[in-house]
Order: structure tokens, then C-alpha cells, then sequence
DNA sequence: ACGGATCGTCAGCCCGACTGACCATCAGTT
DNA sequence: AACTGATGGTCAGTCGGGCTGACGATCCGT
């Protein structure tokens, strides 16, 4: 969280003028500040977002194959495949052979995992609301619900 | 639009379950369900959407700098350049060593550039309002007034 | 027992965006 | 005028995220 995104910070917002109508400029500098939220209250569990995403989807009772749990979050087997790495690195999952099919591995969180994702969760919880404070109750359930209208596939 | 991307379009949607409360995906699936509609829109103009930003930030009266039209638009002057490279390898606009400061260059749209925006920016905005359409007046206004007042860097 | 599909892995590539160095130029100082 | 520090444009290098393509191991239907 350094490198990329420059999320102004710059320029006496002639931007906003122009670019402030534009929705593609609002999500994507919505999506920008809130990682600027999230980040930081993610670093001392040793997560990012992404990290963070794949241990809730694997904290379902069911464990799941690797391609299973790409397919959840809509992303490629072969991404899976780095971002478990760093998780079992971290020890916050484990892979296994699966003994009905052996060509899959099956994953699961360990102890250290179970916890970590829930602290880890309440710290996003905690900057979500925080970076949505400058909404009332009701404006945040109009946006969630907008949002989530808008990203079902139609 | 075919390589990036994959936003969902498989996998029985177990993931909008658990992920469709996480602003960070809402945020990003609304971003490149956006840009579906936009990509295509654009495409028959030779532009896409960061382009064609570009133009607009340059369609004011007065010229701009390179290092001024990066900062409108929060990226950095060496992004700028490969931009205003296309661009002007398409003719849509002209650099221009500046009279007055000859580090400078000055960056106009040409005529054809001028055309081109005007038109492209319509396209943007049919697409705008396709992609919006799920929504009522009301609850696109609600959500673009919760968009800017979340990005309005407090 | 085979041939085709499936899963995990790895190497390679693309894309967007940044950093660092370089050169030309400007502006203020001496 | 000459020096020095800052500025603007350019380029090479790099990084992060994510993909494609190929490969080996397995599974499964015939």
C-alpha cells in the first residue's frame, strides 16, 4: 500500500470537477480509499484483503479443493495456487490431499487460521464502518443495496 | 476485455453469498461490470476509457501542461506519457513545446480529437445509463452522491 | 486398458503503474 | 554572466496482479 494508487493527495482537485460525474472515476476511488482503510487495520495479522478473502472462504465447514475455492472468489486456479502458498507459509492453512480424488487438495484453516480470520474480520468490519461514516444508516443500506443490484450479472 | 477480468460468469454463485457483504468486492464487481459496458462502447472509436479521460481533461479552453493533465487525473507524469503517445499516434491530440516554458509541452486536442471526444463521451454516457438502468432516478442519484461524498478525501 | 477430461503446478507473458536516473530548462542568488 | 536548486518530459527497470499454455498425476466412462 505505498506503491501503487496515489488516491489524490495531489492537485487542487480541478479533478473532481470533471472527473466527479464520471462512475467509473467514483468506483474505482471509492474502492481506492477504502483499501487505504483496510490495509493498514489488515498488516498486523499478517493479511491483505485478497489473503484475507480466500480464509473466508475456506472457514465454511466443508473443506474445500483449490479450484473450489478460486471459483468462489472468481479468480484463476493458478492465482490460488501463489495466494495459498502465502497462507500455508503463514500457517494459517494447510493443504491435504484429498483421499477421494487424489489429484485434488483439499484445504483447510488451522487453529492459528480459525482465529486470525476472526480477529482479522472484525478489523475489516471496524474500517468498512469507518470509512462509510460520513453516510447515515440509511444511505449505506441504499449504496450496499445499489451495489449489490448493479453487480448481480443480469 | 477478454484476458483481465473474469467477473464471475461461472460457479453457482456460492461466492455472492458470503462475498456481496464485503464493500471491496461490491466496489470492484460494480467496477468491471462498468466496464463491460464501457470497453465496448468505446472500442469503435479506437479509445479506451483511461483515454478518453485524457481527452476530456484536455477538451478545456486553455492547454495543459503534461504534468498538468496527470495531476487532474491522479496519475503520474511518466503514465502520462505513454498516453499522450497513443493519443497522439492517433492524431487525437498534438504536443507542442511551450513558448513561454520550454520544458514544458503544451497538449491540445487536434480537430479530429475534438470530434472524437464529443462523440465517444456520449457513448460513455449511453453506457453509463445502461449499466445504471437496474436503478430507479432516485437510487442512482443516492448512490453517485454516496460515491462522491466517500471519495471526497475528509 | 485406454483416451479424454480434471486438478495442481510452474514458467512465461501482459498490463497498468510506479521508481530512479537523465537531460534540458528555468529561476533565484551571487 | 555563472552557479545552484528545482521542474518537466523521457526512458529503462521493476513490481503486483492476473492470465495463458504446457505438464504430470489422476480420475472416469467405455
Amino acid at each position: 500500500m505505498a506503491k501503487h494508487d496515489n488516491a489524490d493527495g495531489g492537485s487542487g482537485n480541478a479533478a473532481a470537477e470533471l472527473l466527479g460525474t464520471r462512475l467509473g472515476y467514483l468506483l474505482k476511488h471509492a474502492q481506492l480509499r477504502l483499501a487505504e482503510h483496510i490495509g493498514p487495520a489488515l498488516a498486523p495479522f499478517g493479511l491483505d484483503a485478497r489473503e484475507l478473502a480466500v480464509l473466508a472462504v475456506l472457514a465454511g465447514d466443508r473443506p474445500l479443493s483449490q479450484l473450489e475455492a478460486a471459483q468462489r472468489l472468481g479468480i484463476d486456479r493458478t492465482t490460488m495456487v501463489a495466494l495459498l502458498d502465502a497462507l500455508e507459509g503463514k500457517e494459517f492453512v494447510q493443504r491435504r490431499r484429498s483421499e477421494h480424488d487424489r489429484r485434488r487438495n483439499t484445504v483447510e484453516l488451522t487453529e492459528h487460521g480459525h482465529r486470525t480470520r476472526a480477529a482479522a474480520e472484525q478489523a475489516r468490519e471496524a474500517a468498512e464502518r469507518e470509512f462509510l461514516a460520513p453516510l447515515d444508516r440509511t444511505a449505506t443500506a441504499q449504496l450496499v443495496h445499489a451495489l449489490r443490484t448493479l453487480t448481480r450479472t443480469p
